[in-house]
DNA sequence: CTTAATGCAAACCGTTTGCATTTCA
DNA sequence: TGAAATGCAAACGGTTTGCATTAAG
């Protein structure tokens, strides 16, 4: 599904991960690190099925089911991690990295594949209405559905 | 909840929709038609309970859980009514009417109140995105989360 | 009468929780 | 040694499905 190309620890995000954690108090367990670690180089939203799967895949430590839950929770009350919703069956989560473009998600409902996209454009639109709006805005989510063009061939 | 006041049916909706139906060789039945009813009264998404719940206060006739779901299923199917994903546990289901604003959705983490919203310039920054984009985009969801004026108060 | 519509209850399935055990500081 | 982390299996809750019954054409 997702390539699995190597990012090299955007920012250091896994080490301030580690950091917040520390901060709040958090002991440091080999899930939550292979999790880390996993995390920090994916550059798109996974589900917790994939993240499951990647885990026990690169041997580094398999995670159970529940545990890559209760992580991805915790990580994303520290606001290291968002939830992405696609509207397809399972949420997926990616990491909030600091001095990442902040980006948005295109899913292609034939097959699935959920692919990352940013514009300038449409943040700033969104900037601006977030003021004429009744509601104090905390973030946006947008996703665009659509046929990939492997699907649309 | 959602406020209750009767649009009166927009733009025929509701006729559009029963002739999509008997186009498509279905039978007219008293559960769809009391759903139809609300919905084309409704101007923002709801849950399939809520719609439940409408549907035996307003004594219409009470619809069972299952038909709802299956109903609105088979509306989206046909164009006439539009998943909304909220990020919230239930999913919503609103109307695709022909001659209305195309609006989105501002959700209250606090509260879960779900209000629409429309911005001509979003729509034409996301209408200009999508030609750029490695889809063919067919829809988009644009949801804003934040506070309501009543829980930020 | 033939097929669609509906209700009910059971099945599904992604996610969460309880509890016993292990690990970290 | 005490608190946090983890795994396992059971529980949850929204949605879907199977099946028997009713109703539309």
């Amino acid at each position: 599904m997702s390539s699995h190309a190597p990012h090299r620890a955007h920012d250091g995000w896994a080490e301030r991960a580690e950091l917040a954690l520390a901060a709040a108090g958090r002991k440091r367990g080999g899930a939550r690190r292979a999790l880390l670690e996993l995390l920090a180089e994916e550059r798109c939203a996974l589900t917790a099925v994939e993240i499951e799967d990647a885990l026990r895949a690169r041997s580094a430590r398999a995670v159970s089911r529940a545990s890559v839950y209760r992580i991805l929770d915790e990580l994303e009350g520290l606001g290291l991690v968002q939830r992405v919703d696609t509207g397809q069956a399972m949420v997926r989560y990616e990491r909030v990295a600091e001095h990442e473009e902040h980006h948005h998600h295109l899913v292609c409902d034939e097959c699935g594949i959920v692919m990352p996209f940013s514009d300038a454009a449409l943040e700033r639109a969104i900037d601006s209405l977030s003021e004429r709006v009744p509601l104090a805005v905390s973030e946006h989510e947008i996703v665009l559905h659509g046929s990939c063009r492997d699907c649309a061939a």
